[in-house]
DNA sequence: GGAATTAATGGACTGCGGTCCAGTCACAAT
DNA sequence: ATTGTGACTGGACCGCAGTCCATTAATTCC
């Protein structure tokens, strides 16, 4: 990003950087977030313990940067612009976002979980993973208001809240986040397929 | 409840029993679940560390227990048979469950986070907490379809689980779990009054 | 009265996340 | 060349959850 800003000091060995981030992905899908210490994540990328403490302040901040940045380009195609009738992008989005969990869930519950115990992993987590996501169903939901595919009375906001807390509740009771379910909240949201209130 | 069952052995001391329960509920509640060990509790009831691995596995089952069973009557009104709308039972549901949750949210948060380390723990959570209530949502829901106040073609469980999914998202993201979303659930799940799917 | 059994106690132990620190290394500025 | 600064290293350290164990106390069964 910002290669330019030399600072004074020894420079940070941006291999070992990749190299840690490597190896938490890695040694959290395989063994899951709560078997692997920082010590082994340390140890597997040829770096001291503290190197890692010394770029994030927790392991969770470590694992969220590794799965969610070098981990998968998990950034949704550009939903702004696409045409096409709301509900369908919706079901598209999700049916990425829930993809994306088959492979990562356990991890992603055990940082819901770390933020609850760590107020600052907390607000780095909404900022860079809950409020994106929701925004996005947000605002597709507002622009599914204008076009009248759902009724003006009801909350974007809420009914957000109520797809991505379906979504939580799911994973983090250990039940299947899939492609059935994706399904199943848009016809909940915008009614029926074949009934819609929208086109016919 | 089984007290007749008399076995061998020194029998438990029920004081002791309270004891610890009481003392993890008022440490949890005064300085939250994190910042409570177990030998602070034991130190508070005057146990001794280990009596408390005793009796539960582990520091989750022990506050679960001292919150949801000696903390506060949480057992909602029996709903099975109760009359009127189904709309509005629920809302007296939904402002019951969300009222505990002003006092006890932070906990209940600190629990969810805990199971998602610890299978054992995940199950009897799931059992004890999760399953009662869900059941509760989603045979109110099955009531309103039969009596038309929800469409047939909606599915309760799903309903349900976008419902407590609701909760769990704000109280997980430290955002209010009120009156106000009790009633704004309720409004969107059955339609607003002036402007209903499900009446006109 | 004595087993047998179970609870309670206190202390040692392991592994973990996270902190602290002193020493060393790599770079920039002078 | 020297100085300043920040990265890297390795080790000590703290408090915690949870385990293990030997000892002692309370109760039932014989």
């Amino acid at each position: 990003m910002d290669d330019g800003e030399r600072r004074a000091g020894r420079p940070r060995d941006a291999e070992a950087g990749k190299a840690m981030k490597r190896a938490a992905l890695r040694l959290v899908r395989e063994r899951g977030y709560d078997s692997v210490s920082i010590g082994q994540i340390a140890s597997v990328a040829g770096v001291a313990r503290q190197s890692i403490y010394n770029r994030w302040p927790a392991k969770a901040d470590l694992v969220l940067e590794a799965v969610f940045e070098t981990g998968a380009g998990f950034d949704p195609p550009p939903v702004g612009t696409a045409p096409g009738p709301v509900a369908a992008r919706l079901e598209t989005f999700l049916l990425a976002v829930f993809d994306h969990v088959a492979r990562d869930g356990e991890t992603l519950a055990a940082l819901i979980a770390a933020a609850q115990a760590d107020a600052a992993f907390r607000q780095a987590f909404r900022d860079r993973f809950v409020l994106p996501r929701e925004a996005l169903v947000t605002d597709m939901l507002d622009e599914a208001r204008r076009t009248g595919e759902i009724a003006p009375g009801r909350d974007p906001a809420l009914i957000s809240a109520m797809i991505h807390g379906a979504f939580w509740y799911r994973l983090l009771n250990g039940l299947p986040v899939d492609a059935q379910l994706a399904r199943a909240l848009c016809h909940e949201v915008f009614g029926s397929p074949s009934a819609s209130r929208a086109g016919g």
